[in-house]
Formats: structure tokens, sequence, C-alpha cells
DNA sequence: CGAGATTGCTAAATGGATTTAGCGTCCTGA
DNA sequence: TCAGGACGCTAAATCCATTTAGCAATCTCG
């Protein structure tokens, strides 16, 4: 079967041509399925050195139009700037690494629009499954996704159009509340004084987390706190007002329960023009290892975001994706080196995004 | 032409039949070339009424095989943990969706075998082309893409084998020694005994900002600082050790060039145990929103990660990448609250990662 | 009235890899 | 001697979209 030479990437017919063979046996051999059809030992290496010395690369567009297996999995997220969207982003693709499949990870930048055109994309590119992260309403992207079938995961988000991966926000809440409430006491505060900054009013992580923490004070005793509960966005700088308007009302609060990371940055920001002493304790539902190093008694939670993607693909393997299903990861504590000086416990096991990555000379 | 209604996602052949039409006739209404064709207008609208009724969507394997052109373009960095690697990835991923492009970002761990494989995945998926950042020796990712024909560019690291997009590293710590050197001597401290801190030895980007830090200095009349350069790396362990042992051996310096992020994060760990007073004055190459806040006087140096991944976009756009050219693109200098507030100078602008970014609520 | 133009559409080739049915030759055993 | 098997390989169909050459029917105009 003659074919004329292609302009410069080489296919299985030039391999055939310049090995004196068919296409087909090319096939067979470069797949490893050559011992089953009886192609001689010496065909198959007379193949595979001409295919290497062509530098021969599969076209993996023929094979997944033939398969119809395109070899990508997709991810969507709303952005690569924290660490647990960055640890998510970096997990999906060793894992997918680890399976043979190329991850396409695209940030959406919460955007609906960007979302849904970013889904259509992947579908058109014939990805074999789909993990939506951190949007803001799933269920049009697992329609999506269903009339494609393609099997999509919700990732730390609830949604009833698909199975979803959730982190434990209530239980984390209370253990952090737990530890803060202690620390508090310890420090010789008044743990009723704690209050909460930082989330969206009536999305699903903020309220679970609102709940744990309502409730971790009042495993303390505490059934009433004394102040409210300031959920004022995600934005550094409507934390750090946040923080302003408490620091106008009294003395400071002796522990801060945090959610979020940006609202810990707000924070930071706050301190910057006032000197609290003794400093609050803070309780940040979140982690971040440039945080963790404030001097300041600082207790993270960190999502397990190694168990997050690893359930997420229990659930593509498993084949199916049932709607509302729900899998529960709890999440991590993570102790500020001010807090381990007071000798209150042991550390937590070193929160890595991976193995491998901690053994790096990591790079700014 | 008859073929059989495929399993369940909708092909050009299954709306051809069910518009009563021909799978050419459907290709041409779909690509909008239909009026050069002269479709009726009518069975225009048919076709594309009865392909939205099936919620028909492109395959782009096929057509890709076709056109022998994928619409994918890859862009390896090694991993999302700082602002400037994420800042390259959504940049990246904006400018691919702009034309219509599906961005493949994938983060390699600084390990030259994932690098290697990546790269090859990439080449047989049939990326447009592929952008190298932060990898250690991209001369051998060059020849894999050359072998391949398609285009591709070094982002942030000077190589042979392609045309390079590189930060103006020198410039830039120029720039920021001089004003380090300006703070210092507005606090009264002595800048001959600023230190440098950070970074590895032999490497492009450490020693343009040794030679630019001396370079700054010598501007300013100092010829011979004090003491060592530290490459210590850019741990934040060895960092922090790097600060032990310069606290050990006298007055803290009243100014440090802390070269990255992550030797930022070893001073904010090595401040937890020492109260500096008054505090040095930071200047860091490199830029973080949380390190900004820090109650600290801070200088930052932000790489215009947009400009980058333009300027890599046009070498792609350009058709060619010449071996060895180089582009250089300067930094931005950002400025800590700390330091507006001493109303030294007017604050820089917002060193957003994009704009639409900027206006989202951020979150956790 | 008939050559030539216009209209509206379609058949068929193509891209590269996979996979099955099967072809021709030689060997074995009854 | 001949049916049946082993051996070593290959032709051809297939996946889906794109695109060109060209067909049949109708219209135009000298």
């Amino acid at each position: 079967m003659a074919r004329k030479p292609t302009g410069r990437r080489s296919t299985i017919y030039d391999i055939a041509t310049a090995a004196e063979t068919s296409a087909s046996t090319v096939s067979l051999v470069l797949n490893g399925s050559w011992e089953r059809y009886r192609i001689k030992k010496e065909t198959a290496e007379r193949i595979l050195n001409t295919a290497k010395a062509k530098g021969y690369n599969t076209n993996l567009q023929a094979r997944g139009l033939r398969l119809s297996r395109s070899s990508l999995v997709g991810m969507i997220i709303p952005h690569y700037r924290n660490r647990f969207f960055a640890g998510l982003a970096e997990c999906f693709e060793a894992e997918a690494r680890a399976r043979g499949l190329t991850p396409i990870v695209v940030s959406t930048q919460r955007d609906a629009k960007t979302e849904r055109s970013v889904v259509e994309t992947m579908i058109a590119q014939q990805v074999e499954c789909l993990i939506i992260a951190g949007v803001d309403d799933p269920d049009p992207l697992n329609v999506l996704c269903e009339r494609a079938t393609i099997l999509c995961v919700n990732l730390d988000l609830p949604g009833e159009g698909a199975a979803s991966v959730v982190t434990d926000n209530r239980a984390g809440a209370i253990e952090l509340t737990t530890r803060l409430v202690s620390l508090v006491n310890g420090a010789g505060g008044d743990p009723a004084r704690i209050r909460f900054v930082g989330g969206r009013q009536g999305e699903f992580a903020t309220e679970e987390r609102v709940a744990g923490f309502l409730a971790g004070l009042e495993q303390a005793g505490i059934s009433a706190p004394k102040a409210e509960i300031e959920r004022c966005g995600y934005r550094p700088g409507a934390a750090r007002q946040a923080f302003e308007r408490i620091a106008g009302e009294g003395p400071f609060p002796p522990g801060v329960f945090v959610n979020s990371i940006t609202a810990l940055e707000g924070f930071t920001a706050f301190l910057g023009s006032h000197r609290l002493a003794p400093p609050p304790v803070i309780a940040c539902f979140d982690w971040d290892p440039f945080a963790a190093a404030l001097p300041l008694p600082v207790i993270m939670l960190r999502q397990n975001v190694e168990a997050l993607i690893a359930q997420s693909f229990a659930v593509v393997d498993s084949g199916v994706s049932e709607r509302g299903r729900r899998i529960v990861v709890p999440p991590t504590l993570a102790v500020s080196p001010a807090v381990e000086a007071d000798g209150e416990e042991a550390p937590s096991p070193p929160p890595g995004t991976n193995r491998k990555a901690r053994k790096v000379d990591r790079d700014g």
C-alpha cells in the first residue's frame, strides 16, 4: 500500500516503506502485540530500529479518532494562585501521567461563561473525563458532560448532576475551633470573644465551616459567642476592613477563626498598621507555607489535595458518577512554629504538596 | 452516503441523515463557508437547527487529523506554587483561549525525565507550539521539538536551541538595589552592610541578579560590599539558616537583597524567633501579595508575566524561533504598605495577574 | 433553439493508526 | 496423498471532518 511520504513527521507508512513491510505490521509491532500475530522477531526489530532512526512519534489524534479514546483528561479550576488549587493541579497531573494520560488543566477565573466554553472545548477535544473544581454552579457543566457521555466529578463543591468529592469542612472547622479555644485558654484569653472572619454568605464551604465553628465552641461550653460571624467575602481588602472594624470595637479578640488564606492576607495587611500585644491566636481554614511561617501563633487546616484527587480518579475508574453522591475527605492540621515553640503539642506531618516536589530545591 | 448512527455523540453524518442532506453540506454549513458554496439559506438553517437540537460538538481530533492542526498549544513549567509560575500559566491560558486554541499546561517538578516525557507526549498530541519555562536545560527539549517541526520558545531561561524570552534580571536588580540603598540611607543605616541572600551558584538568573546587585551598589558609591553573596539555594530552610548565620555575625544588616520568594519565606521563618528593631529593609526579586503585606518595609520586583507571554506568542506568530535570539522584558517594581507609609514614593501600579482576575472575589 | 452560465448540492479522497479476516506457503500425520 | 494446521504477514475497513471536482437541473441570451 503506497502512500507518498508525508512532509516531515514520519508515519507508520513511511516506516513501512523504509523497513520494507506493511503499515499494519508496523502498527502491530509498535503496539507490542506483534507476537500475538506471529510477526518474526527480526522483522519486529527491523521496524523498531527504523522507527527509532526516524524519530517516529505516534499521532495520538489519529489513534484517538480510531479508538474513540483521546487519552486526554480534563480539570477546571478557578486559578492557580493559592496552594490549594496549585496542589490540585499538580496532583491531578501526576495522577494522570501515572496512568499514561495527558492532563489538561484550565483555570476559568470563576467566570461562568469561560467555564462553559472551556468545558465545551474540552468535550470537543474528546477528553475522557472531566474534574470540575471551584465553580459556582456545576449543574450546567454536568449536563454538558452527560450529553457528551463524558464522566465528570465535582471537586470540593457539592452538585446534584454528578458525584462530588468534598473536604469535610464541618469536622475540620470543629477540630480547628477546639484547638483554637484551647490555645486561647492557654494564653489566658476569653474564648467567648473569638471571632470568625471571611467567606461568602450562603456558600457551601463557608456555611459548613460556620456550623463547625459554632459546634466547636458549643462543645467547649460556649453556646452563644459574643459577636457576629463576619462573612466579608474572600478579598484581602474586605477582610482587612473587617479587622479594622473589629479593632475599633474595643480590645482585639484573643483568637480569630480566619476562613481562607486571602482573608488571612487581609489580616497580615491589617497587622502592618496595628501592633497587637499579645498577638491573637489565628486559626485559618487553609494552608500556605508563607502564612505558616508568620511570627504569630497560627494553626492551619490543609485540605488533603492528594486524597481529593485520588478519590476523584476512583470515581472515574469506577465508570459511574452517581448524581448527588458525596465522598468526604478530612483535612489535616498544620501548626506554626510560633505554636510549636510553646510546646503545646507535637508538630503535624509536613504538609507538602507531594513527596517528589518536597525533595526539589524550590525556586522563585 | 449511509453510515450507521454512532453510539451516542452525533457526527456530521448523523446530522446529514436527520436534515436529509449530505455530510459535506453539513460540514460546509457548520464552518460558515456555505455561502461560498451556494448552499441555500434555508438548507443552512435546517442544518444549524438539527445540529443544535442534537447538541452536536465538533470532533477536534478528526478535524485536527484532516487539517494537520490540532489547535493545542503547550507550555511546561516547574510547578504552580508561586505567583510567577501561576501567573505564567494563567496568562498563557488566556492568550491561547483568545486565539481559539486549547492550552495544555503541565508542571514537571524540575525533573528532567518528566520534562522529556511530557514534551514527547505533547508532540504526540500534535501541539502546534510549545513554551518551555523554568527547566534546567532546554536544549534537548528544543531538539525534540525541532525534529517534530514544532515551534518552541524558551521562557525566562536562555537557551541556544530556540528563541528565548527573558526578564531583564540585571537591570531589575540594579533598580531594586538603588531603591534599597536609598531606603537604608533614609533609615540611617550603612548601605555597605547590605547583604544578598538566595539563588543558585552558576544559575543564569542568579548570576545576572548578583551582577545587577553589585552594579547597583557601585553606582551608589559602594564598590566593595563588606560581606559575601550568599547563594544558599532556593529552599526556605536554607535561607533561614543563612539568616541565622548572618545574625550570629553581629548586628543584623540594615538591608537585604532577597533573591526569590522562597528565600523570603525563609526570612519570615527566621523572623519568628528574632525580634529585629528596627526591622531591616527587604528588597525581594519576586512578588507575592502575602509577602508584600508583611509588617516590614519590603520592595519587590514583579516579573512582567503578561509581557513575557505576549512576547512568546509573538515569536510563535512570527513563524520562526531563531536559535539564540534573546527578547528581554523589564520587570516592574512593587512597594509594600510599610514603605508607602513612609511617604517615600508613590505606590506602584497594582501588580495583579490580569485585569479580569482582579475584579473577582478571590477565594482560598 | 441551443450553448453556456448559474444554482444547489454531493461523491470521494484524504489524514494516520488500529484491527480483523484471510491469503499463500510449507509442514505434519494418518 | 491430502486434510488440516502453523507460519508470517497484509489488505481493507474504520474513526470523523474537510475540501475539491464536478453533476444535474434550471435559467439566460443571442
